[in-house]
DNA sequence: CACTTTCTCGACTAAAAGAGTCGAGAAATT
DNA sequence: AATTTCTCGACTCTTTTAGTCGAGAAAGTG
């Protein structure tokens, strides 16, 4: 409805990536197989979200992808933000419209879209990542 | 962002055909002069809202479509469930993911996702097709 | 009636976005 | 030196979206 296939791949990694903190980098292929996330396609995934500077990755034997940040402090919205990338403002942002819009100031719609896209992004950075990580039901002794 | 193109064709001629409330059947024509739609894109586009109730047409010389309700009762909210069609439910709702959720019932998204869409159909619904009628500034004297 | 206008219907094409794959190379570790 | 795992760019396949077209059917005109 919202997000990408592949943005929600990219979320859920992080959330993998929560899950598992303090337990030292975690292999690509761990996470591809906890999520059900194909995994050459999750390496291009995670090489794009080192460029937001909330993960980064270490090569070798006990390499693997690991968090810069507390789960705590990364909002849903600051990653959307990051893989959206920036507008490009050659067209309308209030209209979805490629090319000018054709009415420009006038157009009836502008507020409405401001104000759904407003209220998406308030949720989105009202819910961190350890919102979504799931409570583990605590193993039975 | 949110609608498809077509999609914001669909509602810029809703909104022509309220501005034009009183004055007989409008022709594509004339609409798709109005809001700078491609013509022979928005026969196809008000073919499938016909499909709706919300308007209808007339064939012939006097021909042209116009709305079955008054502006202020049809809520933008309506148009769109009715153009995105019934959700297939073979799919997860709450997720974007076709094909069946990996994680059911424990899908930690679940719940964003289902705000998310409450918040957005919440805007949409409150907002009528009148309150996107552009109102004119009325003429000087 | 013939003629014009305008909607109607289905099929069709083209372009763009999205999803996913692959091979070869570079850092860590053993 | 050998293995593991990330890294990088290019590449393919599929689906969605956008937009076009021709021929036909209803409605009005004269």
């Amino acid at each position: 409805m919202f997000l990408t296939q592949r943005n929600q791949y990219a979320l859920r990694a992080i959330v993998e990536l929560a899950r598992r903190v303090g337990t030292g980098p975690v292999k690509v292929s761990e996470i591809a197989k906890a999520q059900a996330i194909p995994l050459r396609f999750l390496e291009v995934i995670l090489g794009q979200l080192k460029g937001s500077g909330l993960v980064d990755a270490k090569r070798g034997y006990y390499g693997g992808y690991f968090l810069l940040r507390q789960p705590e402090d990364i909002t849903v919205g600051s990653i959307i933000r990051f893989l959206q990338g920036d507008p490009d403002l050659t067209e309308c942002q209030s209209c979805i419209s490629k090319m000018q819009c054709p009415f420009e100031k006038d157009c009836a719609f502008a507020s409405l879209w401001t104000r759904v896209n407003e209220a998406v992004f308030t949720i989105f950075d009202e819910t961190t990542i350890k919102d979504l990580v799931p409570h583990e039901p605590a193993a039975r002794p």
